[in-house]
DNA sequence: TGATTAATTAACTAAGTGGTATAATATTGT
DNA sequence: ACAATATTATACCACTTAGTTAATTAATCA
């Protein structure tokens, strides 16, 4: 898979908020797919298939216990995403500093 | 649109590698569609279609110039990915720092 | 006015997504 | 072996997405 490809995984995945939030539980610690449908009223296929699409994205990887598939989080993929948008940094730094100088600009000079 | 819905749109929007190069050269400064379609196999209005889900989302702002619509990055909604990512940096530098101390500890104390 | 350029709209297609209900699989416990 | 639990697979549906071609709008230029 490329870069490129991992990124797109990657996103789409953190596109749906039920995702999100079962990637939220699961910085908490490991937990099985019944725990983690528990907060959701979607049916257990749902999360099924939403796990899956985590899984892909190499989000979550999983073990085996039992009749237990715990799955854990993986955050490879959210440092290759925070990565990316680093590049875009020094953009909205450039901004934010810009507007900065216009405040203190302001104090030093009002209109008087 | 609530938080949620804002991350929803950034994060979908943004899983699509044609429309992070659209990113990548408004970054360098605002562009025409024509422009911004040049580098691409698809077609023009295929591109349109593009910045119409960045602009929904908020990472594109538009102009108008006589027949022109020029296209502008907004950084906005990738701040909120990066402070959204930001929740998970505990996680993945707690990882990067117990894999540290493990190899330091391996230098100190090599098998011999 | 008429031709040209920039961009969008419309109409369509193929494929993907998110959801359901139901059935199947696998493992444990009695 | 049998019942119960955890999870996944199948089959289906409504909706969205990404793309196309052809037509349309809007503005400039000759």
């Amino acid at each position: 898979m490329t870069s490129d490809e991992q990124l797109d995984a990657a996103f789409s995945a953190l596109a749906h908020p039920t995702r999100r939030a079962i990637l939220a539980r699961l910085a908490k610690g490991t937990a099985t797919v019944n725990e983690l449908a528990e907060p959701f009223e979607a049916t257990l296929p749902a999360i099924s298939k939403h796990i899956r699409v985590l899984e892909a994205a190499g989000l979550v990887s999983r073990g085996k216990d039992a009749q237990f598939r715990p799955c854990a989080l993986d955050t490879r993929p959210l440092e290759a995403v925070a990565s990316w948008t680093d590049q875009y940094r020094f953009i909205w730094k450039a901004r934010f500093d810009a507007m900065d100088r216009m405040l203190k600009g302001m104090k030093e000079t009002p209109d008087e």
